[in-house]
DNA sequence: TGTACATCAGTGAACGCGCGTTCACTGATGTAC
DNA sequence: TGTACATCAGTGAACGCGCGTTCACTGATGTAC
């Protein structure tokens, strides 16, 4: 062989983190194939050794983001809590840089009109995070309660990052932040020193 | 003139129509110039003695959905009050036809890469429907607080909408709406016999 | 009243361009003998 | 140890296609005389 052991796995990989970057930025249809390539320090024929389509990529990113951000979603929580995990989510730097962060806001809408197989990643990854948000609700709640709440808490945040990244005018899009920040704790019932 | 006074205001009128749904279902890139002359019965050389280009179209559509929903909307919750707007927004019908709805949920990540001028509409819009829904919060909530909660429902609906159409699976789909409306009366502090 | 002309919403061929995908090829390396 | 061959990640020209946009044209009507 030409290259050292895990050299293409190593490719696959710089390609799928680029294009993970690259899609949430500028969305699914707006960046090409050899755009993607050129970034990842290729050219654009080699991507089919590495993928059958485009929709494979797609697939691939929304596997590998999954998997990146359940396990930093779970470890934001376990270590600082939910409100830390909402601050951090609804932070400034979150809503100015889409591209290093949560792909549902960023691709969701997009997302829908995908085949069921880069659906399917995403189904399971909300399953997966509203588990991980329960046991911080307060024990008072019902289980069929705490999974409400867990996934009306995402909602809010996810509402709130999508419309302060739409919105024309910068004070309006830290309100809706802090906005989107306050609703969360209050669902969570959390009674911040600073809300 | 060939056609009747008005006429060209009509078709005009027609393709905006025409573009609002079929955005909202496909997504703006999605929906070349030439569908949506097709759809409405039109050939695409036309396109371009009513708009100057497709961008030009995109802001027609932000600008006529605003002024449809914001009167939608504000007229559903003056009627019916919050409650009935919450699980109006929150209903199965909304998540399966998005080509009828909200444009929020359905355009706001892609509008949010677009020009500055098509997002200043959204922006207005966001403001207005806010003012339409604090006087419906309790009178106890403090001005500050009923615009953040204003606020705060309005990002739980658009995320709990925007996660339903996305994930895979019907049964998760409709938990994450009832998930948004327990939520969302939550945060208004409504008491609803059947959450 | 009849004729010539101006108007202009809509037509449809054509444009340059970038897209996703294909494919014959390259060339450095590992393996067989 | 040296030579011939197989491997295969990556190259880059080429493909068909649909896009947004342009433009010369059409043809039914209103207006001028």
């Amino acid at each position: 062989m030409r290259y050292e052991k895990g050299h293409k796995e190593a490719t696959r990989k710089r390609i799928v983190e680029t294009a993970a970057a690259s899609f949430r930025k500028d969305g699914i249809d707006n960046v090409g194939v050899a755009d993607l390539m050129a970034q990842a320090g290729l050219t654009h024929g080699g991507f089919y050794s590495h993928f059958s389509s485009k929709e494979d990529l797609v697939q691939a990113v929304m596997e590998e983001a999954a998997a990146h951000s359940v396990q930093n979603f779970g470890r934001r929580i376990d270590e600082g809590g939910l409100e830390a995990w909402i601050r951090g989510y609804l932070r400034t730097g979150h809503r100015d840089h889409p591209e290093l962060g949560c792909v549902v806001p960023a691709l969701a809408a997009e997302l829908a009109r995908h085949p069921v197989a880069s659906r399917q990643t995403f189904t399971d990854r909300l399953a997966t995070l509203a588990k991980a948000v329960e046991p911080h609700l307060p024990a008072k709640m019902s289980p069929a309660l705490k999974k409400k709440t867990a996934i009306g808490i995402f909602s809010t945040m996810v509402g709130a990052l999508l419309m302060a990244r739409a919105v024309n005018d910068p004070q309006l899009s830290d309100q809706i932040l802090e906005a989107g920040i306050t609703s969360a704790l209050a669902l969570a019932q959390i009674k911040s020193a600073t809300a």
